[in-house]
RNA sequence: GUCCAAGUAGCUCAGCUGGAUAGAGCAAUGCCCUUCUAAGGCAUCGGUCAGGGGUUCGAAUCCCUUCUUGGACACCA
């Protein structure tokens, strides 16, 4: 159990001592750092349920606090606003308690199984822009409920099925009508195909363009797309290659984000569970004919706002994305009957989810109060507000967006210390953490802009600031080595500024709590910056490798070890890489 | 039209389960390099929390309302 919470735990008591009974109480970083370093505001909140003073609860409590040696200035001040600080006792225990294994500092959570589905891919179409969040704050909150004992199962959820299978396979006939799958006689046998990775950035957008112009092409795209879900065998079997030749693209740009998923699943694995989906629904009388269409209502008696039905199948007999959904979670439960199911998705996706989940439980696939949640994440928008583009106003890939911020990171490499056959490789680790730390930055659900050099710039909160100072705390680490400096005792303070480093240390489990909470990146984003930058302040305040005080340098050496364990332990939860230069 | 987000410093964003004097980064201005990566640090400047009303000891935060901006709303995913 981490320092924070074993204190708040003692203080708990404390209160049940006095008479007092609240749910949890809270040791809060102070606002008011003039009056001591943590405050405790629960005295307010007893007077409401005790109908007493809050002054005279504070008082109750301080009387007690005085007497214990953690503690030092307790004071109360304004309406009942209890004021503390730790002493250096207090302190150096804490830092001993975590210096070789900074994991002490976490508080675990009872642990749950979760599949959580980030990833959004579309098999045969380009990852572009708006694929970006999803990857990265799937993976980080994965990473980070991992890290807090829950067994996590992260499925990319392929788009793999709909209305772009028929497009492309239309497009594939119209290029390549020898190949052997478009003869009658076709059996199912292997061949090859004759085309490469790159050529799918065309193929999809030609064929999509020419269905769009022509109502009698999309028809022959919406009947391909019908007997690609039907099982017509040549069509599935080409459609099934291209799927695979895509999916080492999309692996493959997942990979540069650090995104790396348990389950690669897609729509098409969730067809063998439609029948049994369907049958359930039409057993318990839930689904009806309308316009043609196959529909469920998932609005209840006692709603106040309207919920629109979902579609099920289409008159042309074809599955939508809420029947393999549907399915999708029906076939979740049987094969791993996972405790919860996530979803990171774009906002727009809302209604959906929100309907799919009714639906879910409505027809008993998964219990009334089973959890399943939707995180819908803000909009990468340009300067001008809207969604993000090249220059010419097209759809901006997201190889070409990795591209675009390398460019700007490489500028930035010290060529006097990256040789020369690293820095490729450094500028696109740094700008893939520019990228990457610029979008967990701001909260899940904001909309926000993008900025190329503001996000890849050394100064401030940007990814590369924090690489940077990482590696300088590894250097310095590593010089204390070279030097044989030995180090393992810490048992002394200096300053404000070692003594501002652990306080924010201290802090960590609550940063942590609190962005499991919300699903969301951002404050455990700032908190790094946070400790990174009060690290640079001690950093710059004391020259650590020449202090003559020899018990000063080694708690200095292991402050500085424990602040660099801590960092990458954050910044992997990020998914953010750290070169040993740059 | 119905519903959902959002509006906080010049810019980009935090803060929203009600708590003390609303924070950070950038930009601007001024300091600190014989020193472990100065790619750093320190300081100053900057606010009618969109407008109006309400709830209470206390509101950026909760409620109502107006305005503004995104977005979703049946055969795309």
């Amino acid at each position: 159990m981490s320092y924070i919470k074993s204190t708040e735990n003692a203080l708990k008591d404390l209160l049940s001592g006095l008479g007092y009974d609240l749910e949890k109480i809270e040791l809060c970083v102070s606002n008011r750092p003039d009056l001591g370093e943590f405050q405790i505001n629960d005295a307010m909140k007893l007077a409401k349920i005790y109908h007493k003073s809050p002054i005279s609860i504070a008082n109750e409590i301080v009387d007690r606090l005085s007497s214990n040696s953690s503690f030092m200035n307790v004071n109360i001040a304004g309406a009942g606003f209890i004021n503390v600080s730790l002493s250096d006792e207090a302190l150096i225990s804490f830092v001993k308690s975590i210096q070789n294994d900074v994991t002490a500092n976490i508080d675990k959570l009872p642990p749950k199984k979760v599949i959580i589905d980030y990833g959004g891919a579309n098999a045969a179409k380009m990852l572009h822009v708006g694929h970006l969040r999803s990857p990265n704050i799937g993976e980080a909150i994965k990473r980070l409920s991992s890290l807090l004992g829950y067994e996590m199962l992260g499925d990319v959820h392929l788009g793999d099925s709909g209305a772009q299978s028929g497009m492309v396979v239309r497009e594939m006939r119209e290029r390549y009508k020898e190949l052997p799958c478009f003869k009658e006689e076709y059996d199912g046998g292997d061949f090859e195909l004759p085309i490469k990775k790159e050529d799918l950035n065309d193929i999809y957008p030609s064929g999509s363009k020419k269905a769009k112009e022509s109502e009698q092409i999309m028809e022959e795209c919406r009947q391909i797309t019908f007997q690609i879900q039907n099982g017509s065998i040549g069509y599935t079997v080409l459609w099934n290659k291209i799927v695979n030749l895509s999916s080492e693209s999309i692996k493959e740009i997942y990979a540069k984000l650090n995104a790396n998923f348990e389950l690669w699943e897609g729509e098409q694995d969730a067809y063998k569970y439609i029948p049994e989906l369907l049958k359930t629904l039409e057993e318990q009388n839930l689904t009806y004919i309308s316009e043609g269409a196959l529909v469920m209502d998932v609005k209840e008696t006692d709603d106040e706002k309207e919920l629109p039905p979902i579609l099920l199948v289409k008159n042309d007999g074809a599955y939508l994305y809420a029947t393999t959904d549907l399915a999708t979670i029906l076939g979740r439960i049987k094969r791993f009957n996972p405790d919860e199911i996530w979803y990171t998705a774009d906002n727009r996706q809302e209604l959906h989810f929100k309907q799919v989940f009714r639906a879910a439980k409505k027809a008993n696939i998964v219990n009334r109060n089973a959890t399943l949640e939707f995180f819908g994440f803000g909009t990468m928008n340009g300067p001008d507000g809207k969604p993000f583009k090249t220059r010419d106003g097209g759809v901006m890939g997201l190889t070409e967006l990795i591209s675009l911020v390398k460019e700007e990171t490489f500028k930035n490499l010290n060529t006097d210390i990256v040789k020369e056959e690293d820095r490729d490789k450094t500028a696109e680790m740094l700008a893939i953490a520019a990228l990457k730390y610029a979008d967990l930055l701001p909260y899940r659900n904001t909309d926000y802009v993008f900025d190329v050099s503001k996000f890849s710039d050394l100064d401030g909160k940007t990814g590369p600031y924090l690489l940077y100072s990482t590696i300088r705390m590894k250097s310095l680490l590593n010089k204390a080595k070279e030097q044989c400096i030995e180090y393992g005792n810490f048992n002394k303070l200096k300053n404000n500024s070692d003594r501002e480093v652990i306080l924010t240390l201290l802090n960590l489990p609550n940063v942590l709590n609190k962005s499991f909470e919300a699903k969301s990146l951002n404050e455990l984003a700032e908190y790094i910056y946070k400790l990174t930058s009060v690290y640079n302040k001690f950093y710059n305040e004391n020259k650590i490798l020449t202090e003559k005080n020899n018990e000063l340098k080694e708690s200095w050496l292991v402050l500085s070890k424990v602040v660099y364990n801590t960092n990458m332990l954050l910044l992997n939860i990020l998914g953010l890489n750290c070169p040993d230069k740059m």
